[in-house]
RNA sequence: CGGGGUGUAGCGUAGCCCGGUAUCGCGCCACAUUUGGGAUGUGGAGGUCGUAGGUUCGAAUCCUGCCACCCCGACCA
């Protein structure tokens, strides 16, 4: 614990991975690819789902389970899903273990106990929950139907790193089925909406919206709608998806309803999630080298105090002072931690709170209680200041949005100065080098220049701008004609 | 799946070339002194050296097989 973070301008990726290790946010397990998320990351975690939640409900949806299970042939029914989701899934075969006659005290499969059919562990549901749709849809009165479930997935990564691929992970899938194709398209754009919202109100996150390539684009989908974000090195991460289903699943599932004329018809469709990769995003959108930096929002614990003292009875002076702020802070609904463990010494804890990102930190000692003041520093600039302590409170309560705002805005700012506008192919490899971020550039709107562009640069399209406004150019790569700018970025 | 690398205490490591029962730091436990930016001292606990075999009087060290993990590619929310 005493041994500084790695620099994020010499080691990007060792900063993040100590930094999630270090601030007891998640480790990694046993199982290959698969994290631990540590009570500290997993609270985070909670005040994203709360949030969140409430958003989906606010807007008509409900909550439902799915299994976690999928049989192999309603898997393959929606045939580009299932070749899109192949080559990463886990696969049950078998459900009976017996102990080794070979081997004592150890363990086999026992070939005996050999599914008739295979079982694909879930890494993504659409298949399950429109095979158990068709038969809750007959007439345009079912719809439409609007759930969401929190559940895990599992798709089996070459490579992972924690929260921003694993191979097991937390998310929720929302699936909605619509009589009508202008519905189900409003679906998918409200819920995009709903997840910039949350990105930049609660995350401080500021994203594009977009929509994807056919290249980038959901297996399975007709359009797929995303957010993206900038991290601090430069490379975008894709925060959120909605997709636009059109009637796929419909076919492959067979779902129809008999509309008022008597027609039968076959519904439309929408999936979005979001995933415990935001957590990822949250990490590297704002902290620092000394440690995370919250929104104050979504942080845990939001005002940490620490006393000061020399022996007991000076610690129970300050902690009787102490005392009633907590409690009106408590009221205010302001989440607070009164840390007056003597096992650590209030450098020690400054430094610890401030690698946890905790938004305030407010310090008494003698000092304070001779003067009638506390100590006030707030994470995001390492500021401090010293207040009377009849002024605290409502400071705080000034201070916790302050802190969001200025984290949002410089999130913002660094994301608007690494958006650059590029109109020729030795820029865009010059820029990309050099300067990371967004590249804004005409493109020719084949699936051959994006490959071409990803195999030379490893930048692929993020998105195409929903607010792209028209414009006449050529191709930053074939010279062909364009009519508008798409972003490029190396991605996560 | 191709190419490279690493497995030694909870974590990070030295020792390996040149064989003699394991070094250092952090952390942990106890006591004392400390407490306005990661305290200090003293004492202590903790290791089948990834695993199975081989060579040897003797293996962390040499040889062989296996396993796991990491990095670089390909693949990806």
């Amino acid at each position: 614990m005493s041994e500084a973070l790695p620099k994020r301008s010499e080691d990007y990726s060792g900063w993040y991975n100590e930094l999630v290790k270090r601030a007891d946010l998640a480790e990694n397990s046993e199982v290959r690819g698969c994290m631990v998320i540590k009570p500290y990351g997993y609270s985070i975690w909670e005040k994203m789902q709360q949030a969140l939640d409430k958003m989906f409900k606010e807007t008509g949806h409900t909550n439902a389970y799915f299994p976690l299970f999928v049989p192999k042939s309603l898997f393959e029914a929606e045939e580009k899903n299932a070749e899109g989701f192949a080559k990463e899934c886990a696969v049950v075969t078998h459900y009976r273990l017996k102990t080794d006659p070979n081997n004592k005290g150890k363990l086999i499969v026992d070939p005996e106990a050999k599914l008739e059919e295979e079982l694909i562990v879930r890494p993504t549901s659409e298949a399950i929950i429109w095979k158990t749709y068709k038969n809750w849809v007959q007439s345009y009165r079912d719809l439409p139907i609007l759930i969401n479930q929190w559940a895990n997935v599992v798709r089996w990564e070459m490579r992972t790193r924690l929260f921003l691929r694993t191979a097991e992970f937390l998310w929720q899938e929302g699936h909605t089925a619509h009589a009508t194709k202008e519905e189900a398209l409003f679906e998918t754009t409200q819920m995009l909406d709903i997840y910039a919202t949350f990105a930049e109100q609660y995350m401080a996150l500021p994203v594009v919206k977009g929509v994807k390539t056919e290249n980038e684009r959901f297996a399975g989908a007709d359009d797929t709608y995303c957010i993206e974000a900038l991290m601090q090195d430069g490379k975008a991460l894709q925060a959120g998806t909605s997709h636009f289903l059109g009637q796929n699943f419909a076919h492959a599932f067979d779902v129809k309803y008999q509309s008022k004329e008597g027609k039968l018809e076959h519904v439309w469709g929408t999936s979005w999630g979001v995933s415990t990769r935001l957590m990822g995003a949250l990490i590297m959108a704002h902290s620092d080298d000394d440690g995370l930096v919250l929104p104050p929002v979504l942080a845990p614990i939001q005002v940490v105090i620490v006393p000061i003292y020399k022996g007991d009875d000076g610690l129970k002076l300050i902690s009787e002072k102490v005392q009633q702020i907590v409690e009106e802070l408590k009221r205010k609904g302001i989440s607070v931690k009164y840390d007056n463990r003597d096992t650590h010494k209030p450098g020690w804890k400054f430094a610890e709170y401030e690698l946890k990102g905790v938004p305030v930190r407010l310090a008494m000692g003698q000092r304070d209680l001779e003067n009638g003041t506390i100590e006030v520093a707030r994470r995001d600039t390492k500021t401090k200041e010293t207040l009377p302590v009849a002024d605290v409170v409502p400071h705080i309560e000034q201070l916790l949005n302050d802190i969001q705002n200025n984290i949002f805005q410089k999130a913002l700012e660094f994301r608007n100065s690494n958006i650059t506008k590029v109109d020729n192919f030795e820029d865009f490899k010059k820029v990309l080098a050099e300067k990371g971020g967004f590249i804004s550039a005409h493109w020719d709107g084949t699936n051959k220049t994006e490959d071409k562009i990803k195999e030379l640069t490893k930048a692929t399209i993020r998105c195409i701008p929903l607010d792209a406004v028209a414009e006449v150019g050529n191709c930053v790569y074939s010279g062909a004609p364009s009519s508008k700018r798409v972003l490029f970025a190396q991605a996560y």
